[in-house]
DNA sequence: CGCGCGGGTGAGCAAGCGCTTAGGCCTCCT
DNA sequence: AGGAGGCCTAAGCGCTTGCTCACCCGCGCG
């Protein structure tokens, strides 16, 4: 990917984020909150990538933490939404399944920064905010949760244990953003297609 | 499990730290840097879990930094042990790669604390320290591909990709470290058998 | 005895932090 | 034309950070 198609790429992902100053700035965090961590990252840094003076950042976000909490708000919207989209769809449980693990995984590879961001900088978040992120979070885990239940129920799959199978997929498809690199030899639709069928194997799917 | 006995499996997970001032503060800071973060704990609070004066950390290492390497040092060591054990263990790929996988998971069940450390907090690493630990790491992946490889080739397994599959097995155990909790509904034993029957059917060995 | 040395403290330094303030320049509306 | 309001900056405040320094204590040993 060019660097024209990377900016063009990445204005879409925070296409929701206006004033344009807002939302450079919200990718400038997510950038730098990827690489060195939320509380290794200054404000310094944010404003400074996205070409403008410190306190410029203060006329858009009240805290260096809102900014983390809308980064973490559409992100965990859009994961949500990535999810929905595969449960609800027509189908057996096993394309269901097969989809949903496809298009997360393939979303944690191809948006590893703001995965990384919106996964493992959770504990930045204030109280409040944490608690309206973990609502996304469990409602996510719910949709998977019910897919995997309605293959063991139709006997599709065969899942001794549910909530532990579902945990273990999730878990899977969100570690993704930790190790995923686009320098890596693996694209994100590679790693996609692998996912889906380790998972569908993991819950008994009979083989294609 | 009670506060003696975990006080005596947290200095025993330490035991070859001396002094005992030196052993407290590394124990102190696997607790605030799993809680907080490398960058969110100080040296200050490190120091005050380990029933010291901040200049007393400085003693015993010279840089807070350095503690860390410390940290993930001995923790990846540990992580490389368990894995050598299972690969070099006599038995079928199958019976190997289950012990791998039960008993690396069940580890970073059970050492959640310092699991969480070494496995998020690694650039917080200086260079030199990070290139040192990586090699264990690549040492480690090393020894579960070469079970799974061998199960390929004697026909137990059935894997397309080799490399991918190592990586996901991987990740799925690291990721345990992230979203395990004492308080949960499953003891660090339970951990580990499920993900050994998962990965499992993930490499297509036959059901027992 | 006294003396060195390993392990400890209280106070504090320089630097960097998140964030604020006072003010200036555009653009648009009346 | 003139003034209001959105967006931005230079400067800097108050505080915390990692780390140091001067000094102190207790214990083993010639």
């Amino acid at each position: 990917m060019g660097a024209a198609e990377w900016a063009a790429q990445e204005s879409e992902e925070w296409a929701g984020v206006s004033p344009d100053a807002a939302r450079r700035l919200v990718s400038a965090a997510v950038e730098a909150f990827a690489e060195r961590g939320y509380h290794a990252t200054t404000t310094r840094d944010i404003a400074g990538r996205a070409g403008m003076s410190p306190a410029a950042l203060y006329i858009h976000y009240k805290t260096k933490e809102e900014l983390l909490y809308r980064i973490s708000g559409i992100g965990h919207e859009k994961a949500l939404h990535i999810m929905g989209a595969a449960a609800e769809a027509a189908g057996s449980a096993t394309e269901r399944l097969r989809d949903a693990v496809r298009t997360f995984a393939r979303w944690h590879a191809e948006h590893h920064t703001t995965a990384r961001v919106i996964q493992y900088e959770l504990q930045a978040l204030s109280d409040v905010h944490y608690a309206e992120i973990a609502d996304l979070r469990r409602r996510t885990d719910r949709l998977l949760r019910q897919i995997i239940q309605d293959g063991a129920d139709s006997g599709e799959f065969r899942v001794g244990d549910v909530p532990g199978t579902t945990l273990a997929v999730l878990s899977l498809c969100v570690d993704v953003a930790r190790w995923f690199s686009a320098d890596g030899p693996r694209t994100p639709d590679e790693v996609g297609a692998l996912y889906a069928d380790l998972v569908l194997r993991m819950v008994g799917a009979p083989p294609v």
